[in-house]
DNA sequence: CGACTTTGACCCGCGC
DNA sequence: GCGCGGGTCAAAGTCG
């Protein structure tokens, strides 16, 4: 009777949602409640005692009732009752708009699948429409490949939009032009001696070959969905690679993965030396990132992950990691792509953490070295975590004042006398301040950030996000789904050394 | 003492 | 062939 009397709010949400917990949605309501209390609970130890207790017995609440109701002669008993009566209407009052705030996101999120969907639909269909055109162009041009790859490269270059995609281009040539050479030959030889000197005949070709150039550019433009560009084709034998940009004042991103720093080097063009680390999860782990400050923004921190690992990811990098390949998925869907041909599965991503914007993924994702394919995909995240968290955008970096920037105090760490200051004496920029409390944090993470949560504000401003926790949730969904045709495990083993994680 | 970082040396590919 | 630059190695130093 007293233990009902003192009902916490926790239980009363919990109950209130198994009542409607009538479908496959409600019960994801209903994970997404519990997940919440579990962690007030955690925020509230002092009323975890009482929760444990109403736990134990919530079976008992409908008896508790009846009895307080038999009870009710005790007219102090029944005012109780009546305030704990005015406290479940205020409790159901607060889960309601809990759970319309949290079927709002749901909705959100299957919106995006939905769009993810027809994407998905998009491009096959778009496939389709290459192949025909190619056989249209063949049947009725009899022009040879090598003809085919002329116009077409000339269409190509005319069309080209900006000089930044001149390399993107340049890699779907070099891919069309396979496609065409393997799907032409049937049809080739015996129109070319009719089409010599034959001046219509090979205007008409130019129109058919600039109609395949622009449904080629379209179907490149499918896959450059706002703030996205996708590198249309890697080299073959190149590791899949992803950079990630992103505001991040320690030395490295704290990724949920174990790394070992195996070299440094001051690239040309860069006096931030640039990092290299190893993945030390599982010995022979291929997996390497690079780790540099952008030239621009010494507040960017640019980490490029390159091969895939042979190993399953720790729990926190694991999810993350799925997000971001579902992300990737979303945008890479050309089976040209190495990163979505299979040797990336949602367990191996090479990238292990990312914080994308579950409601448009794609806003993060953008290509940041047109001139360099291997490049692979970034991930632009350098939007300002200190705003409204996951407010991400492909725009570019902000201005920072440097003199006054606590972010540039790395470069004293690094540099403040010895062999490395070389690198920094000869250029413009601002003698770090003196130690601060960014300093000393930072000088305390310089030697451990394999380790210990790097950036405590981001990394709890992301994990805090409601959207950012659906996502993640979506992940782990995903990679459940995913299981079947993996055969890699969810990652679940990793050392006592790899308490790192980010989530 | 083991694990990790630092840093100069070395290797290799690429352009001239 | 040579120089340059990126990437890696490995010995020495550092830290817990």
């Amino acid at each position: 009777m007293g233990r009902s009397r003192e009902k916490p709010s926790k239980m009363e949400i919990d109950l209130s949602l198994k009542i409607d917990t009538d479908d496959e949605h409600n019960e994801e309501v209903d994970e997404r409640v519990k997940e919440d209390n579990e962690e007030e609970m955690a925020q509230t130890p002092d009323n975890n005692k009482e929760l444990e207790v109403h736990e134990a017995t919530a079976g008992e609440i409908e008896d508790d009732a009846s009895v307080v109701e038999t009870s009710l002669q005790d007219n102090t008993k029944a005012k109780e009752l009546s305030v704990l009566q005015m406290e479940m209407e205020s409790m159901k009052e607060e889960n309601k708009v809990l759970r319309k705030v949290v079927e709002q996101t749901m909705k959100d999120y299957y919106n995006l699948q939905m769009k993810f969907s027809a994407i998905q639909e998009n491009n096959k269909r778009k496939d389709h429409e290459i192949s025909l055109s190619l056989q249209d162009i063949a049947t009725t041009s009899g022009e040879g490949p090598s003809r085919i790859n002329e116009i077409f490269n000339k269409q190509i270059r005319q069309s080209a939009p900006s000089p930044p995609h001149t390399t993107d281009h340049d890699d779907s040539l070099s891919e069309s032009e396979l496609g065409l050479s393997l799907r032409l030959q049937p049809s080739t030889s015996h129109h070319k001696e009719s089409n010599v000197g034959n001046n219509n005949k090979e205007d008409k070709n130019d129109q058919q070959l600039a109609s395949f150039a622009s449904v080629q550019n379209k179907l490149q433009r499918t896959h450059e969905l706002p703030g996205i560009t996708t590198h249309a084709a890697f080299p073959p034998n190149r590791k899949a690679r992803v950079s990630v940009r992103a505001r991040c004042e320690a030395a490295t991103m704290n990724d949920g993965c174990q790394w070992r720093k195996y070299g440094q080097k001051i690239a040309k063009g860069n006096p931030c030396p640039r990092a290299y680390y190893r993945c030390t999860v599982a010995p022979g782990c291929p997996v390497r990132k690079q780790v540099q400050r952008c030239i621009d923004d010494m507040s960017i921190l640019i980490t490029t992950y390159e091969g895939t690992h042979n190993h399953p990811l720790p729990v926190g990098a694991t999810a993350m990691a799925s997000t971001a390949s579902a992300a990737a998925s979303f945008m890479l869907l050309d089976s040209s792509n190495p990163i979505s041909d299979g040797t990336s599965s949602f367990t191996q991503a090479p990238f292990p953490y990312n914080t994308f914007n579950p409601l448009n993924p794609a806003s993060n994702f953008r290509s940041i070295s047109p001139s360099d394919p291997s490049k692979g995909i970034v991930l632009d995240l350098t939007s300002n975590l200190t705003e409204p968290p996951i407010r991400f955008s492909t725009g570019s970096s902000s201005n920072i004042n440097t003199t006054t920037d606590p972010r540039f105090s790395w470069m004293q760490n690094k540099y403040q006398g010895g062999g490395g200051a070389s690198a920094m004496n000869n250029n413009n920029f601002h003698k770090p301040r003196a130690l601060d409390i960014h300093d000393r944090i930072w000088k305390g993470e310089e030697n451990n950030n394999n380790n210990k949560p790097i950036d405590h504000d981001n990394v709890s401003a992301i994990a805090s996000d409601p959207k950012f926790r659906v996502a993640v949730a979506a992940a782990i969904t995903s990679l459940m789904n995913k299981e079947s045709h993996t055969t890699h495990p969810i990652g679940t083993s990793f050392g006592p050394r790899s308490s790192q994680n980010g989530s």
